[in-house]
DNA sequence: CGGCCCCTTGAGCTGGTTCAAGAGATGTGG
DNA sequence: CCACATCTCTTGAACCAGCTCAAGGGGCCG
């Protein structure tokens, strides 16, 4: 199960975590094999899976290098509410924070390569590294932005727009580490694990998937999102125009305000 | 309006601040000046006023010094999203992060006396103070947890947990900032800014809130919150107990799984 | 080929919304 | 110090988005 480090560290693609950390401006080569160096301890995780529980102390921090990962939290009465999804290149948790206790637990969603990286390695390289300390300060502001996203979602959104909205997020995020095909990607999500993510049941997910493949908007089926109308997607979203056009390239379509 | 800074950098009792960056840990005493003199510029502002605004491009960074503020996102339908209050020692925005523009506004709640640190000044700080940089990254870090609860809230608890859960955490809060007296504080929130937190209506707060005094939890009114009972609003809000207990410093009524 | 998920669809229920209207507060200007 | 305006809080009644319960169908794996 267990596998060694990938070939040598010299000019091969890097892996997802240092293109992720890249993606705001070009580290140093130094630092980016520092970075590469340091996903030596890599392992194929199947599906489904926890690599840390709730009230767990924080041991390695884990790195998705391939497929999907969430974190999430299990409530007494048994529902669970899954707060952030992980792709590759994310990276799972720093998150010793308040207690010194994980406060959700992560787990796989499909099969997953993670390498584990110690953490006080992690943190020399923040500490000694100031354009890796940037470009760590850079991935947690934007996933703050991201939580905050998914909250204004769930506080004021309908089904359809949530539904929508999340797509449109696993979109870009998708299209920024090269796993779109045209404005098609994997997600391999099921509509049990949607419905955890969006505070919704399975069978509402379900009908708003349907709705929106009625109307010609996306459709999803077998782990494959095919998105007919992007514009129109992002529109029944509201999904943040500059944030989608800055990647899209395309001319916004008006704006006010 | 504007006013300068207050008495000289020696040894009174650090600023809100200062006395925020030091909870997890001492700071050294030069960092903890440098960043008390880094909020030279203090200004009062009067409620419900803008900070900053969504699309706006960051200016300085906020610290909180006193009274209340929120982060809020305006939808398109005209409704509004709170994502977050910020209580004395809370720091505005870093959040430059994705489009180089605020995704969403700050607006003061009460009039509130703000500092406005150049953002250039603070970076370098976060830069060059390795005891600085470890206590940004840990408020980071906690305010994601705090971001996460509201989303498992906002998902999966359903009204009255929700008020409950909320309550508690601006309690804990509160009691860290030394703003609690006994189980009591000053909650200057209407009905609508909480209904805007919790994805709910005002008039359904107001149920909720009815409620919960109704059965001898706690009591909201002209702007104070009195907890009646600390344990049954944890209980009812399935607030995290080792979280609470930590800092009620009561014994666990029983931790399981 | 049998079992286990997951997806799908229907029908009735309910927590929270919407609309409406009145009662306190609080503030402002005369 | 009062009159008026504006806010917030409160309560009622009807409505509806999303839930629950239930049952059938399809794909994948051992």
């Amino acid at each position: 199960m267990a596998r060694g480090h990938v070939g040598g560290g010299e000019h091969r693609t890097p892996n997802a975590f240092v293109a992720k950390l890249c993606g705001h401006g070009l580290l140093p080569a130094e630092d980016m094999s520092l970075l590469d160096s340091v996903c030596g301890t890599q392992r194929d995780i199947p599906a489904r899976q926890d690599l840390i529980r709730e009230g767990d102390e924080p041991g390695p921090v884990f790195v998705i290098l391939k497929g999907w990962a969430c974190r999430y939290k299990l409530l007494p009465e048994g529902t669970r509410q899954i707060t952030s999804f992980l792709m590759p290149g994310d990276c799972g948790d720093l998150h010793a924070s308040v207690s010194h206790r994980m406060e959700h637990s992560i787990a796989t969603l499909t099969p997953a390569r993670v390498a584990k990286v110690d953490r006080k390695e992690m943190e020399d390289l923040i500490e000694t590294r100031p354009a890796i300390m940037r470009a760590f300060l850079w991935t947690l502001l934007v996933d703050e932005d991201t939580l905050r996203a998914w909250i204004v979602s769930m506080g004021r959104r309908d089904s359809v727009q949530r539904v929508a909205h999340l797509m449109c997020e696993l979109y870009v995020r998708a299209l920024n580490i090269g796993l779109t095909v045209g404005d098609q990607f994997e997600m391999p999500l099921t509509q049990i694990v949607l419905g955890d993510a969006l505070g919704l049941t399975p069978v509402h997910v379900n009908r708003v998937l349907r709705k929106l493949k009625g109307s010609g908007v996306m459709s999803l089926s077998r782990g494959s999102l095919v998105i007919a109308d992007v514009a129109k997607l992002a529109t029944v979203a509201g999904f943040d125009d500059t944030y989608l056009h800055r990647r899209l390239r395309r001319p916004p379509a008006g704006r006010e305000q």
